[in-house]
DNA sequence: CACCAGGCAAGTA
DNA sequence: TACTTGCATGGT
């Protein structure tokens, strides 16, 4: 079976357990952002604790964190983990935001999808993963993010080498499927969600995993 | 106690 | 270029 087939056919068993995953849980693009490098190597439970803290300090916006002093960001963002990193990542953001786009999501989102990856990509703490989830759920653009979790999958059932690198698995999704921001957005969520409760880094819960396959190969 | 989570950059040879 | 290490909290 072709690689296009395959790839629709996992979609649609994902999809077919567990429904729609509503993706990104945020109330506004620039939060999606926050959210997006704040859970950089971090349980999404810990991110909503930070992004709590902001909200109920009343900080989050691109105003007032653009004003807010590093130690004070750092202090409330602690929950999400390297808190001190992060922090300068957000502020790196910020002040990209405020010089390229007067701090204005939708003038940055009227720029070219392909230039927008390069600028996210330049600012220091914004890698693969995170410039293509805020592109993808912050932007709307049909983007495919890859991460952790697509890799493992995927190599774990035999589809790609384990240590495949980011662009080659991305290019594989993008040159498979049709190019539209729904499928994207639902297709990386819905490996989240099949990582989360199948497939963690040392365990491998099969053959309840809804691709199937006791050996862990995909039974298509 | 050990191990992990929706990465990334900097240091080393 | 190709490894390795630091960053850090909270859950299992």
């Amino acid at each position: 079976m072709i690689e296009k087939q395959r790839l629709l056919k996992v979609y649609e068993k994902l999809y077919r357990a567990f429904g729609p995953q509503g993706w990104w849980p945020a109330d506004t693009a620039f939060e999606v952002i926050l959210g997006a490098i704040l859970t950089q190597s971090t349980s999404w439970q810990n991110v909503e604790r930070a992004i709590t803290n902001l909200k109920n300090a009343n900080s989050l916006s691109f105003k007032k964190l653009s004003k807010m002093k590093m130690h004070r960001l750092a202090q409330l963002i602690k929950p999400a983990g390297y808190y001190n990193v992060k922090a300068k990542r957000l502020k790196n953001f910020i002040l990209f935001l405020k010089k390229n786009y007067s701090g204005d999501l939708n003038r940055m989102k009227k720029k070219d999808t392909l230039v927008l990856r390069r600028q996210l990509l330049s600012i220091c703490g914004i890698g693969p993963e995170t410039a293509d989830s805020i592109l993808l759920y912050a932007l709307q653009k049909p983007v495919f993010v890859v991460d952790a979790y697509t890799r493992r999958i995927f190599s774990r059932h035999g589809f790609v080498e384990k240590d495949v690198d980011y662009e080659t698995l991305q290019r594989l999704f993008t040159r498979a499927l049709p190019s539209q921001n729904r499928l994207f957005n639902e297709y990386h969520a819905l490996l989240v969600r099949l990582g989360k409760e199948f497939c963690k880094k040392t365990k491998m819960k099969c053959p309840a995993c809804p691709l199937g396959g006791a050996m862990g190969r995909l039974s298509l």
